[in-house]
RNA sequence: GGCUCUGUAACUCAGUGGUAGAGUGCGGCUCUCAUGAGGCCGAAGUCGGGAGUUCAAUUCUCCCCAGAGCCA
């Protein structure tokens, strides 16, 4: 007999490196991880949602030195701040694997063993310059001025004997398997990088170390622990069991999606499926590489103290509003600029003006006049949308997805004010539009799990995906509590902790750059004319140093006579754009203060200098 | 430097071989069930610049300019 099995989805983030608290960064790949495993266990998938940390290292093994602790001591201490922070962002993991874990050590050092008994190990001498806190070496040529091309620390030099992945032998056939399968590596373009890079050669690849303890022993050679991204990536198999749960595992891998930032894409797209080559393991369905995230148009960094936390991440306007804001704002594989006013504005418009608000007046309107069930509905179908949102959902085009579904939102405000159902009572009406209401929270479930909990309550249904398919059964409706209350923006905080360069920005100063591009330069009037269509204008002919005079029109012929301008110095904008004022075409500008027309003056040259003269 | 991509309304972006759309913002009108929410209408663009192919180019080709990404 054949058993059908249930079909399943294997999500992973990376684990995280615990040294950091935990940001808007981790936040990002998680909660993507989060809305995938709640779509397909509303899909009623077989899930499986793997997440954690990465705590080998010389770099950890120093900082716990420092802290007079030991390494796995000093660690513990940090991984709450990781387990928390996902808490509070309602995300839903199956496991939470370490690499300090027993199970996981355990699968490393089988692994090992398997590599090098199929002859992909071999032993040599690694020489390069070592930067600890890339835990990555560089060549000479990566250096600048005998620094780390990305710490700016100086490094040294180093010789070590190590162990090497003969990556360079699997070059043919990942070429092959990117060409065969074009969306293993997402999106497109990164897949392109990706190729070009494999194609120039790949290079055997160091997966020992002798100068540090901290790790994971090489089990056919103890002095030697294991690299830390050898060990980091074995986590996707030992985390569902590869040796001891050998049923789980066979259920779960191959991995439907590994998401990934863009900065580790090579290791999951090169150095990962390479040794899962050699290990003769089915490959992942996708390596998804989403993008980066900046503040107020700024590098999140340390340094600059921009760095957005979960807590600060969740202040602004909660939980559900940070998730919608993060996947509505920027195509998930792009880069995005996160700001609270921007957050804030979508919060008040998209949540608060439109979803909200929705929710509250059908709610009133059910409670008043009630609901009466019809079969379907013609004029506000949801099925379309559904269909939409599924497929972009499922080809992780996030942001296209809420827009199909506050499409529709749109579409229930139109219906409603078509409708009147104030005026009519048409409990009919109010049903369809409970019904619609529906759909929405059960699409946007895996984003906002909260809201989405709240209005199902409300309108007493259950998030599910039968649930999407039936309609609504008819009861009893109370008004709905407020589900986004308004925010002000309130950015004084985030101003003051901001570059000089992004403040200027934020108070409409330019760079110097722009200034520089005027053209300002005093000039000599030699003929002044009354414009012939327009009463408030001047013609006047003016020199500004060169061979012709040019003939700029100004506004001044209500406040100065002919003869205060003639033969007189000013400053004008040599370089602006031609215009035609009723007729005459000015060539510049004279440049003039005051805060209205009445009390505008011509500016001077405070001693007499000659015309062309550069104003800076 | 090498490879790749982008340049469309004030902003963010969609789009097509037959001279352009959406959201936000802005201007106006309007309803009152609702969170000063909602709905309707409107203004706004030499589709980066130049050349070529074509009856026709924002859309194809080439060059130039500007910006971005990747380079173990």
């Amino acid at each position: 007999m054949v058993k059908i099995n249930k079909r399943k989805f294997y999500v992973t983030t990376p684990i995280y490196y615990p040294n950091d608290i935990p940001h808007i960064g981790h936040a990002y790949t998680t909660i993507a991880a989060d809305i995938l495993a709640r779509w397909y266990k509303l899909k009623e998938y077989d899930l499986f949602f793997l997440t954690g940390t990465d705590e080998h290292g010389k770099k950890m093994e120093q900082t716990a030195e420092k802290a007079k602790r030991k390494p796995k001591t000093f660690v513990d201490g940090l991984i709450p701040e990781f387990k928390n922070a996902w808490q509070k962002l309602n995300v839903k993991y199956d496991r939470f694997i370490r690499t300090t874990d027993s199970d996981h050590e355990q699968v490393v050092q089988v692994i090992l063993s398997e590599v090098h008994k199929n002859g992909d190990i071999y032993e040599g001498y690694y020489e390069g310059y070592y930067c600890t806190a890339c835990e990555a070496y560089y060549t000479e040529k990566d250096l600048i001025k005998d620094c780390c091309p990305i710490h700016k620390t100086k490094i040294e030099k180093l010789k070590e004997e190590s162990y090497f992945f003969k990556l360079s032998k699997y070059q043919k056939i990942l070429l092959d398997l990117y060409e065969k399968n074009p969306d293993f590596i997402s999106p497109r373009y990164r897949s392109n990088e990706i190729i070009n890079r494999v194609k120039e050669g790949l290079q055997d690849l160091s997966i020992s170390r002798t100068s540090f303890s901290w790790g994971i022993p090489l089990p056919f050679d103890k002095k030697h622990v294991c690299y830390v991204w050898f060990d980091a990536l074995i986590n996707y198999l030992s985390g569902i069991g590869y040796l001891e749960k050998s049923k789980q595992f066979k259920k779960y891998w191959p991995a439907d999606v590994h998401l990934v930032g863009k900065d580790i894409l090579w290791f999951h797209a090169v150095i990962w499926p390479a040794i899962l080559l050699s290990l003769k393991l089915p490959l992942p369905r996708k390596i998804f590489a989403h993008g980066w995230w900046t503040i107020n148009g700024e590098k999140m960094s340390k340094t600059s103290g921009n760095v957005i936390n979960i807590e600060k991440l969740i202040s602004f306007a909660g939980v559900d509003s940070a998730r919608y804001f993060l996947f509505r704002e920027t195509p998930f594989g792009n880069d995005g600029d996160f700001s609270e006013s921007a957050l804030i504005k979508r919060h008040n418009t998209e949540l608060a003006d439109k979803l909200g608000n929705l929710v509250t007046r059908v709610s009133t309107l059910a409670e008043k006049y009630g609901l009466e069930k019809i079969k379907s509905s013609k004029s506000l179908d949801s099925s379309k949308t559904i269909n939409k949102t599924v497929k972009y959902i499922e080809n992780y085009e996030f942001d296209k997805a809420l827009n199909e579904i506050f499409a529709f939102i749109d579409k229930c405000n139109e219906y409603i004010q078509d409708k009147k159902p104030w005026e009519s009572h048409d409990k009919k009406v109010i049903y369809e539009l409970s019904n619609g209401i529906k759909s929405i929270s059960i699409l946007l479930s895996p984003f906002m799990p909260e809201t989405a909990d709240k209005i199902a309550k409300n309108f007493n249904f259950e998030i599910s995906l039968k649930s999407l398919g039936t309609s609504l059964q008819v009861v009893k409706i109370k008004k709905s509590d407020i589900l986004f209350k308004k925010m002000e923006e309130t950015t004084t905080v985030n101003k003051k902790q901001s570059s000089p360069h992004a403040q200027a920005k934020q108070e409409n100063k330019i760079p110097y750059e722009d200034f520089v591009k005027l053209d300002l330069r005093v000039g000599k009037i030699i003929k002044v004319e009354d414009h012939p269509q327009a009463d408030k204008l001047y013609v006047l002919t003016v020199d500004l140093g060169e061979e012709k005079p040019r003939t700029i029109i100004a506004g001044l012929r209500l406040k100065y006579k002919k003869e205060d301008l003639n033969g007189k110095l000013g400053i004008f904008v040599a370089n602006l754009e031609p215009a035609k004022l009723r007729g005459i075409e000015s060539d510049g500008m004279i440049l003039a203060a005051g805060d209205n027309y009445d009390s505008i003056v011509i500016l001077k040259p405070e001693k007499e200098v000659k015309p062309g003269s550069k104003i800076r």
